[in-house]
This record gives structure tokens, sequence and C-alpha cells, in this order.
DNA sequence: CGGCGCACCTGAGTGC
DNA sequence: TGCACTCAGGTGCGCC
């Protein structure tokens, strides 16, 4: 808990626009000098809260980093917004492909802007409602492939390319399935592999939480102990077979064969 | 409307 | 060594 109880005592920011452009205005206005009480998560967005209500809504896309700094560390490339803390320490967002984002949600419009933002997401793996009635009534009318299914954050939220990939290792199911295609039995499958995989990588991944302070961090799926992703040619650990790789939806999509059938 | 292709960027890796 | 080219873990827009 780096965060919650501290103050910001200043922001600055590059003058490079990540996804969104910069919200200079309302980091000054509504993020400033303001104490954090709590961050939450949802889909892959960081929301950190602040005391007056404003909410300040961080994407790290696909190679964003956040590290803690001592005020004095040199600034390195491609940091794109310094958030400085009450106890000399600095939150620094690094994101070389500016793929990432940052948001400032206004006190006054936090509640409805939160609830526009909700609405539009899909489910969380670990919510009850992750559940085979859901994804059932939400796949029924549609033919694309189970991993672009799972991949659509307006479906599911916060599955990417790898753990996509994985969860569907892991189920015995070929990523190219037709989403209506998908039996109740199946999606029982999807769910319970999903939570695994995802659990597993938090658990991997939570190893360079703590290292969070250094500048060596290693993205944590490195950790993880990946069956199919990045492994076109290898062998399958369940069966021998190679795994194959193919372009599903444009996305890179490794399966095996024989195993996800 | 559903589903795909593509753009948004930089950097790493590969092959010539 | 350098250049040209491909590919990359995300997201959302536009187009058919």
């Amino acid at each position: 808990m780096y965060l919650p109880g501290r103050r910001i005592t200043a922001v600055h920011w590059s003058n490079k626009r990540l996804r969104t452009p910069m919200p200079r205005k309302l980091l000054k206005a509504y993020i400033e000098n303001r104490t954090v009480l709590t961050i939450d998560r949802r889909a892959k967005y960081l929301l950190v809260r602040a005391d007056n209500g404003s909410v300040l809504v961080l994407h790290l896309g696909m190679t964003g980093k956040l590290g803690l700094f001592p005020v004095a560390a040199p600034r390195a490339r491609h940091d794109h917004l310094y958030l400085r803390l009450d106890n000399n320490m600095e939150l620094r967002f690094n994101d070389s492909r500016r793929f990432g984002s940052i948001m400032v949600w206004p006190a006054e419009q936090s509640g409805r802007l939160e609830e526009a933002f909700t609405a539009g997401k899909g489910i969380e793996p670990f919510s009850a409602s992750f559940t085979m009635e859901k994804l059932l009534a939400l796949a029924c009318n549609k033919r694309q492939p189970v991993k672009a299914f799972l991949m659509d954050s307006k479906m599911v939220a916060g599955i990417g390319n790898i753990y996509a990939n994985e969860t569907l290792f892991d189920a015995g199911i070929a990523p190219e399935t037709a989403v209506n295609q998908i039996t109740e039995k199946e999606w029982q499958q999807i769910i319970s592999s999903c939570r695994i995989i995802l659990e597993k990588a938090i658990e991997a991944g939570g190893s360079t939480i703590s290292d969070f302070l250094g500048s060596n961090g290693q993205p944590g799926y490195f950790q993880l102990q990946l069956c199919v992703y990045d492994r076109a040619g290898e062998a399958c650990k369940g069966c021998g077979m190679p795994i194959e790789k193919k372009v599903v939806a444009g996305r890179a999509t490794y399966f095996c064969p024989r195993c996800q059938s």
C-alpha cells in the first residue's frame, strides 16, 4: 500500500500524447494536492480515488509501467506522468509505445462517469456473475471465434491475448470455435480455466510487484508457466505435438491441434 | 448490428 | 554496422 493515505503534492507530465490526450487542466485542478484514499481496478484500468471524490484513471496499454522512485532519481525516457508524493517519493508512469491512457473523472461528475464506464465493460472473471448462464446468453447470437469473444472487453473484462490463449488450452477448446457452438459444459470449463490461469498469473506477477521500486522489473508473465503462448513449434506440454500458431481475429493465436479440438 | 481490419506508437529481433 | 522489414502483451473506431 504505497499510495493510500499519501498526498499528491505536485503533478508533472510529458508533452507527448498517449492514447488519449493528457488531461492537464483536470490533473492540476482535481488531482494535485489531493490525498489518495483507495485504488481499485475495473477491467485493466486502475482507479485511483482521491479524497475530493475525483478519480485518476490509468491504463498501462501494452508497454506501460508504474514505478515508485525517490524524487531525486533521474527521469527516464518515456516517462509521461509524475505524481510527487508527500514522502519525497514520486509515482512515475512510463510507456514507450504510448498505448496507455491517463484520464481524470472530476469530483462533480465522477459518479456518472464511473457508471457509464462500468456499464461499457464486460463481466469480471472473479465476480459472481461470471457464470455459464450469462456467457451462454451473451454468446448465443454470435458466430465469432471463442478467443475473440474472451478478449472482447465488452463481454469479459481483463482477458488479454496471452490469457485467452492459455485459458483455451487449459479448457481444451479450439480458439476458432464459433462462440454460439460452445456447450454449457464447455463454458463451465472455460470459467474454471480462466480463473485458474488468472490466479496463477496474479500469483506469479505478485513477485514483481515487490521489486516495483527498482527499474529492473520484468513483466510478471515471464514467471508464469505458459503452455502455448509464444511456443509455436515447441512440444505441447500435454501430448508432445508441436504447438501451432495462426492469426485469429487479427491476433497471434497459439494452440495444440490435438488437445484443443 | 456483428465482426473484421486497422490505426495509434516505439523498440526488439531478423535477414540481407 | 546499417538498413528494411516484421512483429509485439491493448483498445476502439470505421467500414462492410
